[in-house]
DNA sequence: CCGCTAAATGAATGCCGTTCATTTAGTAGA
DNA sequence: TCTACTAAATGAACGGCATTCATTTAGCGG
């Protein structure tokens, strides 16, 4: 898996950025972990606007249609990446110590991964899990948290399926622009709502600055995350 | 607001499918809600992937570009669908009865809406409620609802982005493929997880037949809204 | 040596959102 | 009543996108 980098075929001139000659070279340049590699860092400095199969084509120095000898299709590199994404998630806490702890643990760090990348979230929901190794590796390893904390086995995957619900729509709210609950110029007919906004903005006290976006969308997901971690570790036998 | 059907202006000849020539016609053919009446139509028989400005032109019997001359994008297009929408979702509720009842219904009911209208989420995340008239009434029935049932008023914002976060991920679940848990040929390397799923397909006995996927995804919003209910109920003074 | 397959190029396709010049209809003001 | 101005339509065009296909070349198994 020599992934990116790669013994350079011989090119016809001068210069680093030469044209490589049509037909199949001496080494192979691309690669699924390549391909994975380079799309992550596409969208680290373009976002996911920036990520068309041209530009992937163009950071891999390769032509577009080469691509399509490795993925069968634009989703296909997407689910590469998710997939690589998911084993950023940090699963530790069901090494040892509370349920609890590590619930919120494993909560926290899914929904800041994936609030730097909303695009993937229709994905992942749609897409099989089946050729997903490190996804898969990390519904094990939690599954297997649930049972050892005394879950009911039927239980186990309702869940897990509720928690990522939520932290899924959490990761959205992150990205969510600062004035999204700005009422504007129907404040009038909206007073609850109104007030409401505000106040969440201020804290307790109507007079201080007030946290910015971030810290809201924080405290939104600790609230429901409390709930549910309360609410399902109920069930434990 | 005339919506869809107008007179006709003068065509050139005979039929019912006739151009019609350039120019401004005397009644105009397009308003908002008669683009809004279209999309959810052109939605309702071909999906979000049929919904391109070129078919919503053709429904409407108009050039594309004439489109423009009343929203400004396709976004705003969707904008449109997503605050019509809104107007669908159960806040009843929130007229008399329990705090629990009242968020129960508004929860499923705003789940069913989204869950076919999966690809509006990303949108509904984003934009501003600003110009959406519908959403900012639905949101304020609900705040009145939550200041009602005694909820400080600080936190009321929080509890329902927390809820919303749960619901738009939930919408997602819904739609997601009956083996979206098949570990296929990687099983043996994940017994809980395999096990967790057969669980959950098969329920307390492991005989029977066992629910399809829109009821497990039932299950999974069941238990993760009684959480959050729970746990968020207990925030009241 | 021969044929098969894998991996690259480069040209081409079709769709999609959007823009622009143009035409026509109504309307407000001199 | 003429005259701007604006609103609302057409139709041609554009650039970008994912994807496909014919072609070329390299290595490998018999």
């Amino acid at each position: 898996m020599p992934a990116v980098s790669a013994a350079e075929g011989r090119s016809t001139s001068i210069g680093g950025a030469q044209r490589r000659r049509a037909g199949r070279p001496s080494a192979a340049v691309l690669d699924k972990s390549g391909i994975t590699a380079a799309a992550l860092e596409l969208v680290r400095r373009k976002g996911y606007d920036g990520l068309t199969m041209a530009a992937l084509a163009k950071v891999l120095d390769v032509a577009p249609s080469a691509l399509y000898n490795h993925v069968a299709s634009k989703q296909d590199v997407l689910l590469l990446v998710e997939d690589h994404l998911m084993s950023l998630v940090d699963v530790s806490g069901f090494g040892g110590g509370s349920w609890e702890d590590a619930v919120c643990t494993w909560a926290w760090s899914y929904r800041d991964v994936f609030a730097e990348h909303t695009p993937l979230i229709p994905v992942i929901a749609v897409l099989p899990v089946t050729d997903a190794p490190q996804t898969l590796a990390m519904y094990e390893t939690v599954s297997k948290g649930f049972l050892d904390a005394g879950f009911p086995r039927e239980r186990i995957i309702p869940a897990i399926v509720a928690l990522e619900s939520f932290i899924f729509g959490s990761a959205y709210d992150v990205t969510a622009p600062e004035d999204i609950f700005d009422s504007g110029s129907m404040a009038g007919s909206t007073p609850y709502f109104t007030a409401a906004v505000r106040s969440a903005a201020t804290g307790q006290d109507g007079t201080a600055p007030g946290p910015e976006r971030g810290r809201q969308a924080d405290a939104a997901f600790s609230l429901g995350l409390d709930a549910l971690v309360s609410g399902l570790g109920a069930l434990r036998g």
